[in-house]
DNA sequence: CTGAAAGCGCTTACAG
DNA sequence: CTGAAAGCGCTTACAG
């Protein structure tokens, strides 16, 4: 490992020198550069960041904690992170809980040690320990996808997406609607969106049957054993079922043609996030567009204006959404 | 930011002392240890691992450069790299170079000025300068999916897969077989695919039109132009494709379905990759698995392994593939 | 069992 | 325009 004290030898000058030509930071006679960069080319020689961000206390690296590391979300988000952070010189440490609440925490602490310059949150269950951690954290945070109050966050407005899901069946003229839904733990994907179908029921005063609304987890496997769940347990059946996920709406969509069923004119089924699945599968789904690429580019430009000391209070930005009505309804 | 000279004074010892505790290392009296305890507990200290890097010459960070970051591929393998990786308590600095050779030279400096303790290349295009830049670097370097010679490499079969395909059309009774590769720059999947393709055909004595081999990029539209492409100028319509990749076989599925055609019977489609949409696109299409997982949990073992000092000679690592029969032949 | 001191590779006032 | 010195927060022989 070759050092800026062997570039200052070599160079004939002191290294102090060295550190004004690598940054462009003071004067140094233009003889003096030519030499030392004559010399770092030669040598090959690249200055030890680590040693650099100890002195400066900046390490231009943004730490990100995700719940799950290879899903479409994920993914989508990590490139609009990467979109905006990577033009600003600033690399990306992840983070993988792998949905373990203890995890975060961890990940937390491990992001501080190694002084990331700012940490992107992408949690979906958010408890208060967690929430205590982050407080005492004084590093730029931005949290997606979950509300944090008095922090940066960055949110789509899952009550009033579900809800116009529901009004867009209920015009189409759907009356008998099920849902699939998740744990509530997660708010925005389990209780909000939930909550969004429940009201947007009640306000058109269209009853919800207790056996229609179900709860999966995040595959298509437990969509398909929701809906199955739906059919053999309703003496009423449904006519149209939302699930909050893409991946359990086609699960659903599964059982439904198994059985012989048509879509949509024995069932319609929506979805919401606009995977790529929700494009191709036949007949293509209805769904929500929440762009998880325009998110990471806000999260990332408001964690790059708390780096540079402004808004530092609580800000939520809410990503716009799109519905986009396919032939599964 | 509070310091292990901090804690030091708080617990009336020296910061040697705190340091053995830390790491639990040396002789520490029950006593002090607790009261060092104490004061970590009190404060919420958390040591640098900057600071610590610098003097240990270890920064438990693997930078990972990739081509795409929120490809199928790509996230399947990072899955696989963090499955190991975490579990030794090393984390992953990300670096995407968006298809630019340019970046990947960038990216490997900058990764190796960060000091991380190694480094995985999942790389498309390999050119001389890169594994001249490789060559130099002298830090533990795993690649994978392209093979570069006197390194450790984690790669696949690209050429007897593709020729394995090419096989099971000719038992199936296919003899027209057409074939959409991409860029043969990319020696894995352009090149040695499409090598495995020739020959498979000339070894049985079946000729290949022209007009039956087409070059894409990486996406569905492509896919669908090139299906396009070899219908609209072939005399003797082919009654088989077999397309590099699954995104380009399913928009050449597209494109045959649109025409009115039906799959498998007027013309047999076949991919490669295994995406999850090949799985729930209608007909379920025909395809080769490489399970990136795989290839991520070895790279990562190699990788740890020269980290460790063994195994500093060349490699190759080739994961197993499957062929995924499905109905679309 | 404990501590003083040197050193990791940089940057940054300060002085000249 | 240039350099000597202090210091960032740790670890690690060495000495006691």
């Amino acid at each position: 490992m070759i050092t800026i004290n062997e570039i200052a030898q070599r160079a004939n000058v002191s290294r102090t020198t060295v550190s004004r030509v690598i940054n462009h930071s003071g004067y140094v006679s233009e003889e003096v550069k030519r030499r030392v960069l004559k010399v770092i080319e030669e040598t090959g020689y690249v200055p030890s960041e680590n040693a650099k961000s100890l002195r400066t206390k900046k390490t231009k690296v943004i730490g990100v904690i995700l719940p799950k590391i290879s899903t479409e979300t994920s993914s989508r988000l990590v490139k609009g992170l990467d979109e905006i952070f990577a033009k600003e010189g600033y690399q990306i440490l992840l983070a993988n809980t792998n949905l373990d609440p203890e995890k975060e925490i961890e990940y937390l602490r491990l992001l501080k040690s190694r002084h990331v310059d700012g940490i992107i949150l992408s949690a979906t269950n958010i408890n208060s320990p967690l929430v205590e951690e982050i407080y005492q954290l004084k590093i730029p945070f931005v949290t997606v996808g979950q509300h944090i109050p008095g922090l940066a966050n960055v949110i789509f407005d899952d009550y009033q997406a579900s809800k116009d899901m529901v009004h867009l069946l209920i015009n189409k003229g759907y009356k008998n609607i099920a849902f699939i839904g998740v744990d509530e733990e997660d708010r925005s994907v389990g209780y909000l969106r939930k909550l969004g179908f429940l009201d947007a029921m009640k306000e058109k005063h269209l009853p919800v049957e207790e056996s229609w609304v179900q709860k999966g987890i995040f595959d298509v496997d437990s969509g398909y054993e929701c809906m199955k769940s739906i059919m053999d347990t309703s003496k009423r059946k449904p006519t149209a079922v939302l699930a909050v996920t893409d991946r359990l709406a086609i699960g659903a969509l599964q059982y439904i043609k198994e059985t012989g069923m048509s879509i949509p004119d024995d069932i319609a089924v929506a979805g919401m996030g606009a995977s790529e699945l929700s494009r191709f599968i036949s007949p293509p789904l209805t769904t929500i567009e929440f762009s998880m690429k325009d998110a990471g580019r806000e999260a990332a430009g408001l964690l790059l204006e708390q780096i540079n000391g402004e808004n530092d209070h609580e800000i939520i930005r809410k990503i716009k959404y799109r519905l986009l009505e396919r032939s599964s309804i």
